[in-house]
DNA sequence: AATAACGTAAAA
DNA sequence: TTTTACGTTATT
């Protein structure tokens, strides 16, 4: 009775993999793994499998039904043999399992129990990344309990038996803590990795030795003498007040927002520009901006959830850790720094190159001493002429150079464990070894409420009053606060800060700028005429479930078309304008059902059947799309259809027809330089039930005196009036 | 090196 | 108990 008729064999397709099933006498080698100790795990405890935590973003996200590892999955049609998790649904903050005790006490975590944040900490179980140790700090019975809290990984430190020891986290370069093993990934991120792993040696090898003239201090702290000193320094001085805090680095070096072309006004009364609208009401109006009844979150900075508040595994709840030292001791910190320098210099040449061309450049002072300068702020309105587009400014395309180097990853830190402290110049491969291993956005916990001073106390004014203040800042003021502290690094990142993150003609996309995005959670994302490659913005936008508003214009379609095999269901603005090779049959791709549909699979609509609001000025399409859209977009308020020469009366007639919803849903409708619109259009929009505004401008087909009939008949129900020449709008 | 498969921990 | 999916090992 046979374990060959259990349930499970039988949906194996292949009659040997039954038999195997059936018989188990193991395949070849030592078997599987999460209960046994790796050979390589000398001194320590097995680690405890991490769970997700229920909470973040990625967890209350539902099967994308779409990627690989769901297609596998028995329920939507696959032989289930992979078991992984959807990719849309990796968990940003994978916790203890309720399980999980303290080594000591044999208890579980008590934070609950407190009322002190302060305390807390001391109660809750914490594993130790090296050893694997899970104990309440408080049953250490250690005094100077210098354990280093990893922010990033709930329940997650160095333990002070570990710190001390000065322990490298070698055994776990493959297996951080509550880290996925991601190379059941398919393929494509690896393979980027790959090439930062080549392209990265090379350059930061190069660029190394130079540096080390330029920057002597910077180069010090990757000795030894001058990290333990600094590590003293930050554990004698209580917090991490400390401009030199590693972490500000990441963010150092995100000054490519440009950010504030405008000043945003205070939260909650974002001074918006009209194209932001949804940014702004979901700002205005959390409640409305997902569909995950996160409201809570998306007020919330932290981009993700916090970690899970069930059982043991509460951790970053409001920095209790404050008694424990923290600080990140990250592993290849000091690479990830070269290799990024290396990097931000290169597009800092760039810049600078392209800020002679028509914009001014505004320096900012360098914080700290190995930190270069900020990058130019660039404040020209966006508009948007091809030529500017300069997608290859040093002919090497760097989204596939650096795809994913360590800055990118945060996580990658954590996943591995913090390794030999004084990296070795000139040993990246363990760097690049980590980011294998990444593939969740940065969880960030949630940040204190008020800064700590040196001298313990807390500043009197709380955050929500700083943010208040930082709300009144622009966006490259932002960066520039970022590099204060460690704070107001994390405060200036609030997610309500950066409702909308402009990269519009920034020449080169690179994954610092990714991963800054990805912290700050845009609603609103502009990354019109760069060079970003269709892998990063499938990355990109797998990774901001929220967003709402993505302009692509001026992209090439090899990138625009993420979009087609990527989900975002909330989005309500796209626009393609102007994107190179976007035709009819490119527009079917996008906005077609996902092709592989299993059976069971609930979702067969439109990816992008939420849009409200399309842009596809200067597109060669013709009624083929319009047909699609007026199909496939029932939501669809505004059309920007301007500079299309094939469109014509009949793609009106089509946008207006009976049954279609477009024709009760189209309120404002962009056809100027249209060529071959003609009067007759005019017809076709009367029956259009809540339209406001038609835009004929410049349209040689188009006569004043039609524009001055329709208003004339249309008076009779709904007033309009002629803005400009050939402008139609409704008079309110 | 990349990907598939697997055993079984953890949760439901 | 069943389901999910982590973190490893096996295979390509």
């Amino acid at each position: 009775m046979a374990l060959s008729l259990s349930g499970d064999d039988e949906e194996y397709d292949s009659e040997s993999e039954q038999q195997r099933a059936a018989n188990r006498p193991k395949p070849k080698v030592g078997t599987s793994a999460a209960i046994k100790l790796p050979s390589n795990r000398s001194s320590s405890g097995a680690r405890r499998r991490r769970t997700r935590c229920r909470k973040c973003e990625a967890c209350v996200r539902t099967e994308c039904g779409e990627c690989h590892f769901c297609k596998d999955m028995k329920k939507f049609g696959g032989p289930g043999r992979m078991k992984q998790s959807c990719i849309m649904r990796q968990c940003i903050a994978p916790v203890l399992p309720h399980t999980a005790v303290c080594v000591v006490c044999k208890e579980a975590g008590k934070e609950d129990t407190l009322e002190e944040e302060e305390e807390k900490f001391n109660f809750m179980l914490m594993e130790c990344s090296i050893c694997n140790e899970i104990v309440h700090p408080n049953c250490l019975k250690v005094n100077d309990a210098s354990g280093v809290v990893n922010d990033e990984l709930p329940n997650c430190w160095e333990c002070p038996k570990c710190n001390h020891a000065g322990k490298s986290g070698k055994v776990s370069i493959n297996m951080g803590p509550g880290f996925k093993y991601a190379s059941n990934l398919p393929g494509s991120l690896l393979r980027e990795q790959k090439s930062l792993k080549e392209e990265g040696d090379a350059s930061t090898a190069v660029k190394r030795r130079p540096d080390r003239e330029e920057t002597p201090r910077k180069k010090e702290k990757s000795d030894d003498p001058y990290y333990s000193k600094l590590l003293h320094h930050i554990k004698t001085e209580e917090e991490d007040e400390d401009p030199y805090e590693e972490e500000e680095d990441e963010e150092g070096r995100v000054p490519h927002f440009r950010g504030g072309v405008e000043r945003r006004g205070r939260f909650g009364d974002p001074e918006d520009e009209a194209d932001e609208r949804d940014s702004r009401s979901s700002l205005l109006n959390p409640s409305v901006k997902t569909p995950f009844g996160d409201s809570d979150q998306s007020l919330c900075s932290s981009p993700q959830a916090g970690p899970s508040s069930e059982g043991g595994s509460e951790t970053q709840e409001k920095g209790p850790r404050r008694k424990a030292r923290r600080k990140r001791r990250l592993p290849n910190r000091e690479l990830s720094r070269e290799l990024s320098k290396a990097l931000n210099q290169e597009i800092q040449k760039t810049e600078d190159c392209l800020a002679n061309e028509n914009r001014q450049p505004l320096k900012v002072e360098p914080q700290t001493e190995n930190e270069e300068p900020q990058r130019l702020f660039r404040n020209e309105l966006g508009d948007q002429r091809p030529h500017l587009k300069n997608k290859e400014m040093n002919g090497t395309p760097w989204e596939l150079r650096h795809f994913y180097p360590s800055q990118i990853t945060p996580l990658g830190f954590n996943r591995s464990t913090p390794t030999n402290r004084p990296v070795p110049p000139h040993s990246p491969p363990k760097c690049v070894q980590m980011e294998r291993h990444v593939i969740r956005p940065p969880p960030i916990s949630p940040p204190p409420d008020r800064l700590p001073l040196k001298d313990g106390k807390s500043h009197v004014i709380q955050r929500e009053v700083w943010m208040k203040i930082f709300g009144y800042l622009t966006h490259q003021e932002l960066c520039v606060c970022m590099r204060v502290c460690k704070t107001w690094n994390r405060w200036c990142c609030d997610k309500r800060l950066w409702t909308m993150i402009d990269l519009n003609r920034c020449t080169s996309i690179t994954p610092l700028m990714l991963s800054g995005i990805i912290r700050r959670q845009p609603g609103s994302l502009d990354l019109s005429w760069t060079n970003i490659s269709k892998k990063q913005l499938g990355w990109l936008i797998n990774r901001l479930p929220g967003l709402r508003v993505l302009k692509l214009s001026g992209c090439s379609w090899a990138a625009v078309s993420a979009l087609c095999t990527s989900s975002c269901p909330l989005l309500r603005t796209l626009d393609v304008q102007w994107v190179e090779g976007l035709k009819d049959a490119q527009m079917r791709d996008l906005l077609s059902p996902p092709t592989d549909n299993r059976p069971g699979q609930l979702d067969n609509r439109c990816k992008l059947r939420n849009v409200e609001d399309l842009r596809l000025a200067g597109l060669d399409i013709t009624d083929a799309s319009l047909r699609l859209i007026s199909r496939q977009m029932p939501s669809l308020s505004m059309l920007d259809l301007s500079y299309c020469n094939h469109i014509n009366d009949q793609s009106v007639n089509l946008l207006t027809a009976a049954g279609t919803t477009t024709r009760d849903s189209l309120t404002d409708i962009n056809l100027s330089v249209c060529n071959r619109v003609t009067d007759h259009s005019l017809n076709f929009f009367k029956r259009c039930g809540s339209i406001c505004q038609i835009d004929l401008r410049f349209c040689k087909q188009v006569t004043r005196t039609a524009c001055e009939r329709f208003i004339a008949e249309m008076s009779v129900s709904v007033p309009f009036r002629l803005k400009e020449d050939k402008l139609l709008q409704k008079a309110s």
